[in-house]
This record gives structure tokens, sequence and C-alpha cells, in this order.
DNA sequence: CATAGTAGGATTATTTTAGTCCTACTCATA
DNA sequence: TATGAGTAGGACTAAAATAATCCTACTATG
């Protein structure tokens, strides 16, 4: 099984589109979810979670859209991750002492707390400016189209 | 969501039960259940996918029953997971180059990668005697029974 | 060789996740 | 300020993964 649901691979590439516009003009639903391949409804639905945790902003009206809410520097992927799946748990006693009355005996308890803590500071360590700068997309194989943003290449 | 099944929470803590019997007589797998608390019947599923991944191993007859297949030390957390409920990937296209088209050019590509190596790595650095080791049972809050096994007193 | 007891596959039920549909709201334009 | 293109957001349905149970076949001790 996948740690990260589906939804949140979703929103992850949902959020370095809006990242790579960054400074530019609202993004409307439709031009996101065509570009990421995703159904214009349910990329509606992840945007709206997004926007609820404050990752990212709406502007509605004609020419509305969505828009990164702050630097991309500035949000981190456990805070994209908790927006549309919530906690990434290790286990189910992981994230505090609750859930398992067993824990002060619970011979696993205190890896599981181990293991909990490297993932939430990995995930918090890397940035959507860290996603832009490490993408393979820089190089060849991507064209950008007249608005500037990026399309793939069939293959 | 949990990256553990509840599934391979109940396995971990019966292969610890059974590393804490090393070299001791067979567990049967009610005896096993019941120490744990799981269905007697839910317990054997999940000893017989530890037998078919070669940790434990099965003693049939009467007497019989489940034993460590080696030392504590020579099983690690993820041979345990991996036995019960697979490759723990991080997202979808985690384990190879597989799974999505758009891998070459997909911005999160990289940082997928890092995370999954990150946790294989933790996970295959801890043994069961590690498990044994740091255990918060050692102490206090536990008494042993008559057959030498560990119980739990009610809270 | 009979029987207590275990292994292991097949099947069903439950929960979680993915995805769609519909209604209400917002605001630039005329 | 009325209009309508376009978005927000909740309610609902469908599909998939997981948890749990049931049943049959096998093993080896007494």
């Amino acid at each position: 099984m996948n740690v990260l649901r589906q939804n949140t691979d979703y929103a992850l590439r949902l959020l370095v589109n809006l990242a790579d516009r960054f400074n530019g003009k609202p993004a409307a639903t439709n031009q996101l979810a065509q570009a990421e391949d995703i159904s214009p409804q349910f990329a509606a639905k992840i945007l709206q979670k997004l926007q609820k945790a404050h990752l990212v902003a709406s502007v509605m009206g004609p020419q509305g859209g969505f828009v990164l809410a702050r630097r991309p520097a500035k949000i981190n992927l456990l805070q994209a991750i908790q927006a549309v799946q919530g906690m990434v748990a290790f286990n189910r006693c992981s994230p505090g002492a609750e859930g398992c009355r067993r824990k002060k005996y619970c011979p696993i308890a205190p890896v599981v707390d181990r293991m909990q803590n490297q993932i939430n500071d990995s995930l918090a360590s890397i940035t959507l400016q860290d996603l832009l700068d490490n993408a393979p997309t820089k190089g060849a194989d991507v064209k950008k189209n007249k608005s500037g943003n990026k399309t793939f290449e069939a293959e």
C-alpha cells in the first residue's frame, strides 16, 4: 500500500503547477485539471481542501481561479499532505500516547514513535521550491506553450 | 491514514512474542492470539503469511505451533512488514521507474524516491532484538505467569 | 489408527478511498 | 444594478482495499 493517497499525489502536482505560476494571474480549475490529467470536478474538490488549509487562495468571478497563498519556499510537503489526507501516521498509535491502551507496555511503541518523527521531519524539510528546483522537467523533453505553461510530449 | 495495516501491527506483536520465547517450545496459535488480543483465526492467517516469508516456522501435530525461524537479531522490520502487507510504497510511482508514464517529467519523482529510500533504510535497520531490548515492559507493571509468558495488568 | 490440534485456502463483510453530481454563491461586465 | 460566466463547497454514489470469518485438509502424538 501507498503512503500517499491518489488525492495527495494530485494535490502535489497542482501545487507545483501553481508554484510555477507564482505571481501570475489566477489559474482556473479547468486549466489546472487539464494540465495535470485530473477530472475537473475532482481537481476542484482537492483545491478546496488546499484552500481550507490556507495553502492556496481562490479568486471568484470571471478571470478567477486559484493562486498559491504564499511563496513556494514557504509551503512544505507535510503541510500539503496534511491538508489533503490528514496526518501520515506510521501506526494507529503514532500521533501521541493516545489510541492504544497498551501503549505503555507495547514493545513496538518506541520504534513507532521514532519512525513517526523521522517521517514528519523529512516531509517538513521539503518545500515546493525544492520540488521546482529538482524537477527533471527543466531540461529537454519539455516545451512551453504560448501561455507559458508546461506541457508534456506524448510518448 | 496509517502506514502500517492493522494486520501488520498484529504481526509485529506476534513476532515479538515469539522472539521473546526464542529457543523455547512452539507456541500454539490460540496461545499467541490470546496473549495479543487477536481473534485466533485471524492470528492463524497472519502467522501463515509470516511462515510463507520464512520468518516463522510451523510445527504440526499435538504440542505443535509456531517458532521464530531464526535469531531475533536476524529479522528486521522491513522483512516483517513486507511479509504481511507487501512493500511500503511512499507513492504509486515509488518502487522503481514503473507505474507512472510521466515519471521522467514528474516534479515530485525525485522527492518520492528519496523518501522511499529513507523509509526502507530505517525499517531495515530495526530488528526484533532491538524491539525486545527497547520494550518498556522490562521494568515494573509486568508480572510473569507460571509458563513464563508476559501478561498485562488491567488498567 | 484415531483424534486433538494445526495449516492454509476460499469466501464474506466492513471500512476506506475515489470520484461524481448538484446547488449556492461571487463578481466583472454591460 | 441585473446578468451570467465561473467558482465554492457539501451531499452523494461507486469502487477498491482491508479486515475478519469459515471451512476443509493435513499432521503426528498417544
